[in-house]
RNA sequence: GCCCGGGUGGUGUAACUGGUAGGCACGGGAGUCUUAAACACUCCUUCCCGCAAGGGAGUGUGGGUUCGAAUCCCACCCCGGGCACCA
């Protein structure tokens, strides 16, 4: 009988469908699971990213299960997005059309992979059911004051035609399509994350990977200091925030911002010329020419002055770009003897220079004989009040001298304590039709009110013309309304970020169908929070830091208030249930496309140390003599390559102003063409480095693309495909066929096999079900890989009992269940079981079992192993060094030397040393 | 520059809390089967010396702690990711 992957796996996901075995009830009798995976943007193919992500999410819910878990698994799409209207406009197809196209393959896709998804619990973000509580949400945020429309300086991309959140900008590029974005001042809806940015630093009472913690607080970036208030002869004062109050006596200019509201009351007469062109001109630049400027900062005096409120000096007020209006206050004050760009400022523009920090042990500073700032710690001077005072490396009041700072600005009345943050509130409208509306209405009179909630959805319409351009913007039908004095008005034409969308949907999934609120707070009360949560690390400051946001603002918008009462009445603990989404994350790694030969780069220069210092780099298909380093790109990171050449990966740098050609790529190029040409052209000459699940599935069956994806990488790491090593795989599933198959008939019964075997299925339970509660799949599969080969080798011999042979094939099939869960369940009901594998308790470990009798114990002279014993598992430490000495080979290492010290870790080592 | 995470055979990975480095696979080699090839099966496969027995080296590099270090400490190099004119 031969495996016929194709026949089993469709008709077990037929059969699970018809008897809705992966239906999720609420069961107050049984313990709840709910495990959630990042939902899938309908792009129009699964890919294997999709699988490596879903596969193991699904196995680990499914050992839950096992486990004795109530446990929901559920599915959705997040559907709205710029991908469907670049679709309309470059193809003719309506967003919508294109969308449910494409979820409707991916849907078959997704069911090919054999999970446990609850189907019925299906959420579809572009659904007017779903976005009329998305626009709900956007409503009682606004009622709450979380949601408000304010004029900002934003990121616009004419690219995309839309403004972009900050999260969404890389080095000044939109991270979807790597174009530039300008600054813009815009009138534009946001949500007050700020206000929940001390909630959101902490990441009490939740299991989350220590990268994503950091880099959410990271981007956070709250840094502690002072606010200081510095007087002008315009009348206004300039605030300004430092994270170094205690080096003010050194502040000798300050800076603003050119978008500071003070320039114009600052800027004298002859310099207000200057003054504005300068502003001109860095108004004209994008955020990416404002850094690629970064060797040389410019900027320009107003002719202004500002008095130092602790020494009474008068200081020039300069303006540059190098102070950002989006920070603090858009101003600082300057210290160019301790802050690395003040000084650099101070040296191209030939101002003062007064150190306030004595080095460590060192000489006096002297200003003239500076070659860089000093930020180091040392004892304060020049410094009135606190010149004596010692100062750190540490931060805000754990410093001295900044304490004794803020006390002493506190004391004249000049500044006080305070705590800035990098974070922006999110700018969530977007100037696209593809998204969910903005339920406002702009009156006549020039106020905002919310489109009521019984009218709500507000419904995109249908027939409109896509040109790249939002349609919203001009649809007279959809923008003409009454407000709610029935005078005219016009409703918001501005749609919602999608990662609105996607920031409450495994709420949705509760009660999909439901109409009269978001979720159902019986669904709710059973179900939240979400247990375990898996998907990819780029969401960590979008997704997974609006995710929080939001559960914390529904918290104290009191959506949750019915769901608690349930939870009370049924004696659940709230726990942190509603202060945070996910109360376990895990991330997995990313597959590559198959690494492969491909086009070679040419490199000439020199040797240096361990790498190679290009003068010249060359993309061709040839490979010239004369070179140093030809071969393939393997990676890059900016301006190091890494070159694969026969003798191994060769590392280059590539200094900037290095020729790079490019054949067919005329002009100046740079190593950040090289990447991305190379990738294209690989991609595109052929497309065997582009793995496609559907065919990987067709010829080895999901079974075995499951359990490849779980064995051969590390699941947090992923790393490039190899397209090899999937038959090792296919054959393990192969053999669990054959062991599952095939009539076992002892040929003479050993009753010491069977305690072997015995121990062998004991020891790999324990193993599995340890990995499997730690995401660690690969080993997981490794043991059950060994367990293959033990019951392999035991039927060979033909040794153990029927029972214990029984016993170990059906272990085998249910501790394989969750990865592999169609070739199981066939095997499992072959052998007469008339209910689903996937109904079955996780096997229990037997510990009597599961117990070695003997080890090997190893004998170490001077701490090199010398000989090893089998020895029994309980000898004590007296009979293992006697055994060591005794035997003969140690015998040999003893001659020259007495027996100083002997060590004894019993029953695994002995080890003497010998002197 | 700052902050995380890493570096183990030809490759992907494994190794409890400091106690046998290389388990599970891929690839490679030899053999059995076959007219042959593929498949399948058996054995070998960290490197060096050796016919072998055996010996030596070995977890990015260099030091240290320890009876004993892939694991702990210090310094450095490299790789991946994040942040970056953030005051």
């Amino acid at each position: 009988m031969s495996y016929d992957h194709q026949e089993i796996e469709g008709r077990w996901q037929e059969q699970w469908e018809a008897e809705g075995l992966y239906r999720a009830i609420v069961d107050w009798d049984k313990p709840k699971h709910y495990a959630l995976t990042m939902l899938p943007y309908p792009s129009g193919d699964l890919h294997m990213g999709h699988w490596y992500a879903m596969t193991p999410s699904d196995a680990r819910a499914r050992y839950m299960r096992m486990k004795g878990f109530n446990v929901l698994f559920p599915m959705g799409f997040d559907a709205f997005g710029l991908p469907a209207e670049n679709a309309a406009v470059q193809r003719g197809i309506h967003p919508a059309k294109w969308t449910y196209d494409n979820i409707e393959r991916m849907r078959s896709q997704l069911r090919s992979m054999g999970a446990m998804f609850d189907w019925e619990r299906e959420a579809v973000s572009c659904d007017p059911d779903y976005y009329k509580w998305t626009e709900w949400f956007f409503s009682k945020m606004f009622e709450h004051g979380i949601a408000y429309r304010s004029e900002a300086v934003v990121n616009w991309s004419p690219t995309l035609q839309t403004v972009l959140a900050n999260e969404q900008v890389i080095d000044g590029r939109d991270e979807r399509t790597g174009q530039p974005v300008i600054q813009k001042m815009m009138e534009q809806w946001f949500f007050k994350i700020t206000d929940y940015v001390d909630e959101l630093l902490e990441f009490e009472g939740i299991d989350w990977p220590e990268a994503i913690r950091s880099m959410q607080t990271n981007w956070i970036g709250r840094s502690e200091g002072a606010e200081v208030d510095f007087a002008t002869q315009a009348g206004a004062s300039i605030r300004v925030f430092t994270t170094r109050p205690d080096t003010l006596w050194g502040a000798t200019f300050m800076v603003l911002a050119p978008e500071h509201e003070l320039v114009d009351a600052l800027t004298t007469d002859p310099q207000r010329d200057a003054v504005e062109a300068y502003r001109a001109q860095a108004a004209s630049k994008t955020e990416l020419e404002r850094l690629e400027d970064d060797k040389e900062k410019t900027g320009i005096f107003t002719g202004g002055y500002a008095t130092n409120p602790v020494n009474g000096e008068q200081i020039p007020v300069w303006i540059a770009d190098y102070v950002l209006s989006s920070y603090g206050t858009g101003a600082i004050m300057a210290v160019p003897a301790h802050d690395e760009r003040d000084f650099a400022f101070a040296r191209r523009y030939d101002l003062d220079i007064v150190p306030v920090i004595h080095p460590e042990g060192g000489d006096r500073l002297v200003a003239a004989q500076m070659d860089d700032a000093y930020v180091g710690p040392g004892v304060m001077v020049d410094s009135g009040s606190i010149a004596g005072v010692p100062t750190t490396d540490a931060k805000g009041r754990a410093n001295p001298s900044v304490a004794a700072a803020i006390d002493h600005l506190a004391e004249i009345g000049a500044g006080s304590e305070s705590v800035n943050y990098r974070i922006r509130d999110w700018l969530i409208s977007r100037q696209r039709y593809w998204g969910s509306p903005i339920p406002m209405i702009h009156r006549a009179d020039g106020g905002v009110e919310p489109v009521q909630d019984g009218d709500l959805p507000v419904v995109l319409p249908r027939d409109v013309e896509f040109d790249g351009r939002s349609p919203l913007v001009d649809d007279e039908q959809f923008l003409a309304i009454t407000d709610s004095d029935g005078k005219p008005a016009r409703r918001e034409t501005d749609t919602m970020d999608t990662f609105m969308c996607s920031s409450w949907y495994w709420f949705r999934y509760l009660s999909p169908q439901l109409d009269t609120a978001p979720f159902d707070p019986e669904e709710a009360a059973y179900w939240l929070p979400v247990d375990t949560y898996t998907g990819g690390a780029e969401h960590a400051v979008m997704h997974l830091l609006y995710a929080r946001f939001f559960v914390k603002s529904m918290r104290d918008m009191g959506v949750f208030s019915e769901t608690e009462k349930i939870m009370a009445d049924h004696g659940k603990p709230i726990g942190r249930a509603f202060d945070e989404p996910f109360m376990m994350l895990r991330n997995q790694g990313q597959i590559l496309g198959e690494e492969r030969r491909g086009d070679n780069l040419v490199v000439e220069g020199q040797r240096d140390g361990n790498r190679v210092i290009a003068t010249r780099v060359t993309v061709t298909d040839g490979e010239p003599s004369d070179a140093i380093v030809a071969g393939e790109l393997m990676r890059r990171t900016e301006n190091i390559l890494g070159i694969a050449t026969d003798a191994g990966v060769v590392t280059v740098e590539v200094p900037e102003g290095t020729p790079v050609e490019i054949p067919g790529v005329p002009g100046a190029n740079d190593v950040n063409q090289l990447k991305h040409h190379l990738d294209v052209q690989r991609m595109s000459k052929s497309r065997g480095n582009v793995v496609n699940p559907d065919e990987l599935v067709a010829e080895y069956g999901a079974d075995t693309v499951r359990t490849h994806l779980m064995f051969a990488f590390e699941w947090q790491k992923g790393g490039p495909w190899d397209s090899r090593g999937i038959v090792g795989s296919h054959r393990f599933i192969e053999d669990v066929w054959k062991l599952g198959t095939t009539d076992y008939e002892p040929e003479k019964v050993d009753p010491a096999a069977d305690v072997t075997l015995r121990r062998q299925v004991h020891q790999t339970i324990q193993k599995v079900g340890d990995d499997l509660e730690e995401f660690k799949w690969n080993t997981a599969i490794a043991a059950l890989m060994t367990l293959r080969n033990q019951l392999g080798d035991a039927r060979r011999a033909g040794r153990v009992s029927e029972t214990v042979w029984n016993e170990g094939i059906e272990t085998l099939l249910l501790l394989l269940a969750p990865a592999a869960p169609h070739i199981t369940d066939e095997l499992w009901r072959r052998r007469g079981r008339n209910e689903s594998v996937h109904l079955q308790s996780w096997p229990a470990v037997d510990p009597e079992a599961a117990k070695d009798d003997t080890v090997t114990m190893v004998v170490q002279v001077n701490g090199k192993v010398r000989d090893r014993v089998e020895v029994s598992a309980d000898i004590s430490a007296d009979d293992a060094e006697a055994v060591a000495k005794g035997l003969d080979r140690i015998q040999g290492y003893l001659t020259d030397g007495e027996i100083r010290k002997v060590i004894v870790r019993e029953p695994n080592l002995v080890n003497l040393v010998v002197g």
